[in-house]
DNA sequence: GCACAGGGCTC
DNA sequence: GTGAGCCCTGTGCT
């Protein structure tokens, strides 16, 4: 396949590759499977992916110097002016292609390749006008089109490629390779098509008349124009059907002739080959959630090569110490900040560091092999991190503390972090690589420039594979790095979230996960095993009920069961068939009361219950306790997550479940746990920034929420609000922090739409504030492009004003969401931040060890609870100041089990 | 070995 | 056709 590629290439000569972009997009649309590539915002991407892929295919492959691509301007052309129906079949777009071409030139732009239109004309006649002004200019030219139409214009220096199979298969139509396929020369290819016919230009030819008898009547008179004028001398039933038909013929010549005269804004010259700003295609592939396709292009390119706009190379100085002189470096570089890089593992509490390296920006950097360290160098290190009053600028620096802790460094004096600050400002950005944001903020290629032989300035062979010259060359860039993110903070009034919530967090963070949690290794076992029993049980039941032994651990096969073999109703259509999720399995249920799905809801159950079990066990580590790792940079509504493993998703609806929050018990020396969590904080903030007088109320009457929420909309007295009303109040409050329709309230609470949609205009009667709130947040933020919290944390959603229905729906109700979601993360910070310090104020041996968005758990030290308690009551009940106020319960008790509520 | 889909748990 | 996460298994691909 690659081999047609592989032409043979004149490395002298310009090269200038021609793109028919709608009709290459349209064969990449059916080329990928349409299901397959799609955003979690419902936005299909298969015919971009397959543009794109095709693209930078041909850009490798090819390597032509000059490039663009053209589109189809309107539906309306000089062709269907002189004849209505011209593409007349074409005019069914499928729905999932509309809207992937604005896509796909929104990657165009973002890869500096120029791509053009022209209303009244079509691509062909673009790409047959710059063709033949490339081919005047003596430039070697490439046409990808998969019209055939553009075959008129091949010659020696004009090669078609032409799509025999998708969009990745290319025939490279040579005047050789079009005489063999067709039996014409290139330039009469349209008189043998308007012959012909060409279907998919919904233009009919003459009947009878194939590809192989046109070919045959050109040779034998020279031409079409011959062919219509000795009409009269053709014999059998084609020169009959050729006679009647002879205006088709001409019509269709005319229509096939391509324009070389159209005026273009641009000529060959100016297509020249750009480089990327990756900046901006990052940006674009992570709304099209394009991680491979990104990966594969940005290797094709490690550095912008082209001379101007180029990356500047970078050298760093990495100065060759000699042992013992690293005190005396850093008395030369320390009056200002220093970029700080480590060579480790960061894991809390078990962490390794092996190489590190220290710049004072490019000028002058010191890379050292932490595991062979000069006494003397040791102790400059040592004092140098610990001290809070020389300053360290690092990327991640939760990482790098847990790195250094494992050698016995502490670190001190972090007064920036490259990874919190791009967070901040590109909160939907998934990860954070140093590299990247280097690459995007300072156009500088973090990979150490390898000056070999000339004194080997870089060839400090730290560890294998010269680490100290790629850890200096990192270093060196944070210093830069955070100049410009400093930027970008102001820009965004972030500054104060970087240096007084964030940044103190990830010191807090790193002391919680180096302190982990207590388990009872025992009790977990002995979970384990009673799951595991359940979960046999469950099986040989479920296997008993219908006669054969399944996977049912596999949807596909249980859809073989229950719609095959069970024959039961569909359920939800989903990719791979039909959904076999437990709403689902509840629901045919209740429609066949086949005891096979009862077997099977149990065995998912257990199985899953004994995988948490079992994930927990594993991760227990040697001091018997758990360490998870919270991510300060993944939730772009500033929330944090968990992993490694997640503590956030321990089970508590169920009672089987509960049983695992037993497991997280006090550790020796303390006296017991504490848990303390934020009552309905997402409705206190909803009740704050929407300002209604009724929300705010029913805060301040200390009457259970939901209740007295219900009382109102339902108009009856608080002790007349049944359950059921309660529960309809409680999934309607919540959804509308979310963006709930009422079609997913009726879904959700099995009403009917109507009875939905007359439930949220009875709550909005009352509290019409909410309803004012939320419209204005909608149109504040697309307005701003931004959403903001009570803190300031943006969140940038330009989805808002999307064309696309899915994708602005979605940003809609991220808009909704990311103002409360995001306050009660800042709030809950702010408390953890209160927490510690007061802590560490009044000398107590109490720790904070896990947060659980809305929850925080801590180990009380003997005798602390009572002040413990009330200074954890204080801190976060003043966390915030709002229209209500801020409840928290308190629980305590041995086990995370015993200390909830 | 990897990426994806389906499923399911939390707040 | 309600937001934000993490992680397991099965499956199909390379």
């Amino acid at each position: 396949m690659r081999d047609r590629f592989a032409g043979v290439t004149d490395t002298s000569r310009p090269r200038l590759l021609l793109i028919d972009g709608h009709s290459m997009a349209y064969r990449a649309f059916f080329a990928l499977p349409v299901d397959k590539f799609s955003t979690t915002s419902g936005q299909h991407t298969n015919a971009v992916h397959g543009f794109i892929s095709m693209l930078a295919t041909l850009l490798r492959v090819e390597e032509p110097t000059h490039v663009a691509v053209a589109f189809d301007a309107g539906s309306t052309t000089f062709r269907t002016e002189a004849l209505p129906s011209y593409k007349g079949t074409r005019d069914a777009t499928p729905e999932p292609f509309k809207g992937q071409v604005p896509l796909i030139k929104e990657v165009l732009e973002a890869m500096h390749v120029r791509h053009l239109d022209k209303d009244n004309f079509e691509a062909d006649d673009i790409l047959a006008t710059l063709s033949s002004q490339a081919d005047a200019l003596g430039m070697e030219v490439l046409v990808c089109s998969g019209d055939r139409d553009s075959l008129q214009f091949v010659n020696e220096n004009v090669t078609v490629l032409y799509p025999v199979k998708g969009v990745s298969e290319l025939a490279r139509m040579t005047p050789d390779a079009v005489r063999t396929k067709y039996g014409v020369e290139p330039h009469q290819y349209p008189e043998l098509a308007a012959l012909v016919g060409e279907t998919s230009d919904n233009l009919p030819g003459v009947p009878g008349v194939g590809p192989k008898t046109a070919a045959k009547w050109i040779n034998q008179f020279g031409s079409l124009e011959q062919i219509l004028d000795r009409a009269g001398e053709i014999k059998g039933k084609a020169g009959e059907s050729l006679r009647d038909h002879l205006d088709v013929v001409r019509l269709n010549r005319q229509l096939n002739h391509l324009l070389t005269d159209v005026e273009l804004p641009f000529g060959p010259d100016d297509l020249r080959v750009q480089p990327w700003d990756r900046e901006a295609m990052s940006t674009v592939f992570d709304a099209l959630q394009f991680r491979t396709l990104r990966e594969r292009l940005f290797a094709m390119h490690p550095s912008a090569d082209d001379d101007e706009n180029a990356a500047p190379a970078v050298e760093v100085t990495v100065e060759d110490l000699a042992p013992g002189l690293l005190e005396a470096w850093f008395a030369e570089h320390d009056q200002r900040p220093l970029g700080l890089e480590v060579a480790g593992r960061p894991v809390p509490a078990g962490g390794d560091a092996w190489a590190l390296a220290i710049a004072d920006g490019p000028g002058s950097a010191v890379a050292l092999d932490l595991t062979d360290l000069s006494a003397a160098d040791d102790t400059a290190l040592s004092d140098w991190l610990s001290d809070p009053t020389r300053a360290k600028v690092v990327h991640g620096g939760k990482s790098v503390w847990h790195e250094l802790a494992s050698r016995g460094y502490s670190l001190e004096g972090v007064v920036f972090d490259t990874e919190l600050a791009a967070y901040l400002c590109f909160p939907d950005q998934r990860s954070y690589d140093l590299g990247d944001l280097a690459e995007r903020h300072l156009h500088r290629e973090l990979t150490p420039v390898d000056t070999s032989s000339d004194q080997g300035a870089l060839d400090l062979s730290v560890g294998e594979d010269s680490e100290g010259g790629r850890l200096a060359v990192r270093a060196a860039a944070l210093t830069d790095l955070a100049e410009v993110l400093r930027g970008e903070l102001g820009d965004r009034s972030a500054e104060p979230l970087l240096t007084e919530l964030e940044l103190p967090l990830s010191a807090v963070l790193v002391h919680m996960e180096r302190h982990g949690i207590a388990m009872d290794v025992d009790y977990l076992r002995e979970l384990e095993q009673h799951f595991g029993e359940l979960v046999t049980g469950a099986a040989a039941s479920a296997y008993e009920v219908i006669g054969r032994e399944v996977n049912l651990g596999s949807p596909k096969q249980l859809q073989e069961v229950l719609f095959d073999q069970l024959d039961m109703p569909k359920t939800k259509k989903i990719k791979t068939g039909y959904t076999t999720d437990a709403a689902a399995l509840a629901d045919l249920f209740v429609k066949t009361e086949h005891p096979f799905l009862k077997f099977l809801l149990d065995h998912r159950d257990s199985t899953r219950l004994r995988q948490t079990v079992e994930g927990l066990l594993k991760s227990v580590a040697d001091d018997g306790r758990i360490h998870t790792t919270f991510q300060q940079t993944i939730a772009a509504t500033g929330r944090l997550s968990s992993t490694e493993p997640n503590l956030q998703n321990i089970p508590i609806r169920t009672e089987a479940g509960r049983r695992i929050r037993r497991a997280f018990v006090v550790g020796d020396g303390y006296e017991t746990l504490l848990t303390a969590d934020y009552s309905q904080i997402e409705m206190r903030i909803m009740a704050h920034l929407s300002g209604d007088e009724g929300l705010i109320e029913a805060f301040r009457t200390g009457e259970d929420l939901h209740n007295y929420v219900g009382s109102r909309v339902f108009q009856v007295e608080t002790s007349a609000v049944t359950p059921a009303m309660r529960s309809k109040i409680k999934a309607m409050s919540y959804g509308l922090a979310y963006g709930l329709s009422s079609f997913g309230l009726s879904n959700q609470l099995n009403i009917d739409v109507k009875e939905a949609s007359k439930l949220m205009e009875d709550y909005f009667t009352r509290f019409g504030g909410v309803r004012t709130y939320l419209a204005g947040v909608v149109d504040e933020a697309r307005a701003n492009g931004y959403t903001a919290t009570i803190m300031g944390r943006r969140r940038y959603l330009p989805d808002l004003t999307s064309d696309n229905r899915q994708r602005r729906e979605m940003a809609e109700r991220m808009a909704l969401n990311a103002p409360i979601q995001g306050s009660a993360a800042d709030i809950i910070k702010v408390a953890m931040l209160g927490v510690e310090k007061e802590i560490a104020v009044r000398g107590l041996r109490s720790r904070l060890l896990l947060q659980v968005h809305d929850e925080l758990i801590l180990e009380v030290g003997h005798g602390e609870l009572e002040e413990l308690t009330t200074l954890v009551r204080e801190q976060m009940g003043s966390a915030a100041d709002l229209l209500v106020p801020l409840d928290v319960s308190v629980g305590t008790g041995s086990s995370w089990h015993d200390a909830g509520h």
